[in-house]
DNA sequence: AGAATACTGTCAAACTGGCGACAGTTCGGG
DNA sequence: CCCGAACTGTCGCCAGTTTGACAGTATTCT
């Protein structure tokens, strides 16, 4: 299985002299589940570098329902926005599990700015990565229907987060609940939509667990829905 | 009526001898109404400010139906993120009326990020600027009712996009139709919501406008909402 | 092993928003 | 001043979603 590249490591893209710079301006953390790295309206002072472990970025609305942003895997950066423009954090960003951060601090984090243009250069594009990132989740969530966001979402959940199982099947470690959130719907409008992926034979149910048993028909789905907004802009360019 | 600075115009916060110089990096472009700055898929080339007219920045769905994701006035900046990573434009930029545009090509402005650092530091708070406001809208499409999205959207059009008439009354020139392009809604259910608002006594609704007319009340209903948010933030810290 | 916990599967009732239809209103140009 | 274009106001129907409820199954803890 091809997997993305991490697209919040960018520490990783550097040469290896800065690397070092960094690492040695790092300190450690260790962080339990459920501990908040940060939450929505901090002060910003510090960005982090998971090591091992996991962390979600989320928010909540005003009746205490939790959305789900983002997962991060080892080597993710997150952060790093409010020390460019130091105003309040927008989300929370709390540990799913035990984890160990690298912390770089406020000051480090300028000095490295000012020091190594590749760094910026880094920022910059991890920056405008992001950025897409976002628009593309817009543009989803107005445009397309319940059972396409989740199709594109479990194809791309399958490339950062899939596990493989000792026979080799591809797994997601993820209840129906927590995906909902991460799709803004219920439970069981998520449960319905994943039966009817399961009659396309897409996918396979578990316990706490969702089995892609056909990668490729959930690749070409994605292609398929990602492609027609490309034609449809192809079409608008002609009229 | 406190105005919010132009969040997406970057030149005016710059020193004055940096802004003549990308003044006389820039040629100026006329395009029509209807016309288009860039497309869905084109490779970013060139970068724009708008000098007069207006251009908004907006996506279509597979079926065709558009979603105006901003609108933009002179002064504001469109389209550096194409530059930085050379990556296709994700959406559309189309003249709402016959505008002016200042054109900045990739070169120019490469030449102007290694040059000038406060060039840089601005292009970085800027996509900050706009991280944030991909993030916030991400949140509210989510999380809140399409009767509080209206409210903060309609708040906000009137802080950016505000015009007073003659006699003084605030209003925003824009259709119903026109708004819930903007919200990813129907035109009926705008207007359904539109004369709840005016039974709230916020807003008067005439041909193609929409009165503020109680612009307070609509104040202390979006400090509520985004604030109540704050509030389930420090709920969820103490818990 | 037994109990508590977490997760899945399903249903009916209530709600929200989309869509087609149509009548009425406002505006601008000939 | 009249006509057509653009916009508003409303209605009813329909599809999709949420919510609460409840039963059943898997996992973990002791």
């Amino acid at each position: 299985m091809k997997t993305i590249p991490h697209m919040h490591d960018y520490f990783s893209e550097l040469p290896e002299p800065v690397r070092q710079e960094i690492e040695s301006r790092c300190r450690q953390r260790k962080v339990c589940k459920g501990d908040a790295l940060y939450r929505q309206g901090d002060s910003p002072d510090e960005m982090y570098q998971l090591i091992t472990g996991g962390v979600k970025l989320c928010n909540y609305s005003v009746d205490g329902r939790e959305f789900v942003a983002a997962e991060f895997r080892p080597g993710d950066c997150v952060g790093e926005m409010g020390l460019i423009d130091g105003l309040p954090r927008v989300s929370h960003v709390v540990a799913t599990t035990d984890s160990l951060v690298r912390v770089l601090r406020k000051a480090d984090f300028d000095y490295l700015v000012e020091t190594y243009p590749e760094f910026s250069r880094q920022v910059m594009l991890t920056l405008c990565r992001r950025l897409r990132w976002a628009y593309g989740l817009n543009a989803e969530a107005s445009g397309l229907s319940l059972h396409q966001r989740l199709t594109l979402h479990l194809y791309r959940l399958a490339q950062s987060h899939g596990i493989r199982d000792e026979a080799g099947a591809l797994y997601i470690g993820i209840s129906q609940e927590e995906l909902g959130r991460m799709l803004g719907a219920s439970r069981q409008t998520v449960n319905k939509e994943l039966k009817a992926l399961m009659e396309e034979g897409c996918v396979d149910l578990r316990y706490g667990k969702i089995y892609l048993i056909n990668l490729e028909a959930m690749c070409e789905q994605y292609e398929a829905i990602l492609g027609a907004e490309q034609i449809t802009a192809a079409y608008n360019h002609n009229r």
